[in-house]
DNA sequence: AGATTGGTTAACCATCTACCTAACTATAGC
DNA sequence: GCTATAGTTAGGTAGATGGTTAACCAATCT
């Protein structure tokens, strides 16, 4: 559990750009080889490897090398961090606004009974 | 509803470094000032600053001067939608892993029927 | 008015990112 | 064994990012 930050760093990092949330996107459909992520991207080979390896890093996706193939996968402990994350802070701003919420109707009771 | 990826694009690069996290779990606690935003990191206030305004382009955060403070609040909108998109895959993988388990425990019963 | 506080702008620098092409390795198919 | 396929490595480049210091503007306070 050392180091979470630099792990969410990782995450949202490799999420933050089009091509590696495509190939997520594409995993979530079923496990594919590497050219088969690469192919619809505009962009070289070597250049959709780079993003997969992102992915890899952060965690998000697991890849095997069988023969000549290399089957990627989703792996999704990662990505379920990436949203507790962010779950939490909308809690805690729901509450807050929650909180204004009485606050203010407080107010308008206070005016009504004066 | 124009260039949604380049939203998450600004977005999840928003959350991708830990002085910005920190400033909007601050920001979790209520409404904040610039410098007391920037106090606790380790960095410059323009350094700060340009965070600062890497969340606020990513509509994380609403800003309004008043004199000469600036007080900064969260804008949940723009997290929801991160949170939307990272649901959405969450949801498309168990679907996917359900399938699967399905799938392996009719492989299951087809070898006990054997 | 002068000093202080809060924020901003400018100029600069090191590093990282996202691509490219070219060359290479390793397996599979004929 | 030759050839095609799948992936990888190497090396290079343009531009973005994250930080710095110094100088500056604008509102308060005394």
């Amino acid at each position: 559990m050392v180091n979470q930050s630099a792990d969410l760093d990782r995450v949202f990092r490799a999420l933050a750009d089009p091509a590696r949330r495509a190939m997520l996107e594409r995993l979530g459909r079923g496990p594919a080889r590497v050219t088969e992520l690469a192919r619809p991207l505009p962009m070289s080979l070597p250049a959709a490897m780079q993003h997969l390896s992102v992915l890899e890093e952060a965690g998000l996706v697991r890849t095997e090398k069988v023969g000549r193939v290399r089957t990627c996968a989703i792996e999704a402990p990662a990505l379920s961090r990436a949203e507790q994350w962010i779950n939490a802070r909308r809690l805690e701003w729901e509450r807050r606004l929650d909180r204004l919420g009485h606050y203010l109707a407080s107010l308008g009771n206070q005016r009504d009974s004066d």
